[in-house]
DNA sequence: CGAAACTTGACAACACGTTGTCAATATGAC
DNA sequence: GTCATATTGACAACGTGTTGTCAAGTTTCG
């Protein structure tokens, strides 16, 4: 392998590592109020404004389908509620009830508390620098993989 | 939100997002040799030695169910075999076969090519550069974390 | 208006990971 | 040597995501 190869397959694995550290965290906060990580998520992006599932999934950047099963398991617990859409028939309206509002909510100090220790062990420049490069990785990594689709 | 959640979870969701991305790319790699990026990985982790399954998944640092579940597709592809270990009579040691390791190593070259490609796109330095604060983000992580823990 | 194209939700099959449990096998302390 | 403990592979149940297919609803355009 050349250098570059081993450098890829490094930063690979690394990626692969801090997506289950940051998975466990959220699973972590989000378990202490009866939510999972992908429930929090779904519910986060309909407490602005209600949107059908598939609109839900273009935000999340993922299925329609996988929104889809989290969102029918929030509305069996009582989480969310499907809305008539005025717009759209069909499409009906993901809304948070009272308690999903109240669930998210409660995870908000935990959460807090969770990021203030982050950005004091790497430094609030640090950390919002971090931020940034992961953000260009992504972006050169789109770039890079477009060519091969283009 | 304070303005450090705000970069906890934005932080979160761009480790989501490469980690979709890298796993697109080894897909990709594997896919014209028949292997999926999981079955790459296992392939990948016995090439220099054979191990049992519950070796690969610690150097993995995954379950051994998970790569039990691997393993025994590759088996049934001929990708792997498994062989007799003199240190354990359960703990059967997982063996590229002449088939597996050929079908690594056409991965090779369109690997090198892409990690040339990411290389150039972002410049030798910051790539390494890059590598080594994804690195410290996970330790920091590690260490953030394990406070909860402990 | 009406037909083609797109979007949406439902359903099924699958890939990949997890936890939990069990019996078989090694290992270590006494 | 023996017994408690740890490791290992097998099996099952589950969570989260994917692709593919279909019919119902919506939009676009001639």
């Amino acid at each position: 392998m050349t250098d570059r190869q081993v450098l890829l397959s490094g930063m690979a694995v690394t990626v692969f590592r801090l997506n289950g550290q940051f998975l466990d965290v959220a699973e972590g906060l989000a378990r202490p109020v009866g939510l999972t990580a992908a429930h929090w998520q779904v519910l986060g992006a309909v407490l602005k404004e209600p949107l059908p599932v598939a609109g839900i999934a273009r935000e999340m950047g993922i299925t329609r389908q996988a929104v889809q099963r989290i969102a029918d398991i929030l509305a069996a617990n009582g989480m969310v509620e499907y809305l008539p859409n005025p717009a759209h028939r069909r499409a009906k309206l993901v809304a948070p009830t009272e308690e999903g509002v109240e669930a998210v909510r409660r995870i908000g100090p935990a959460h807090a508390a969770f990021a203030d220790r982050l950005c004091e062990a790497l430094g609030d420049d640090r950390a919002a620098e971090m931020h940034r490069l992961l953000g260009e990785l992504s972006a050169t990594l789109e770039a890079v993989t477009a060519e091969d689709r283009g």
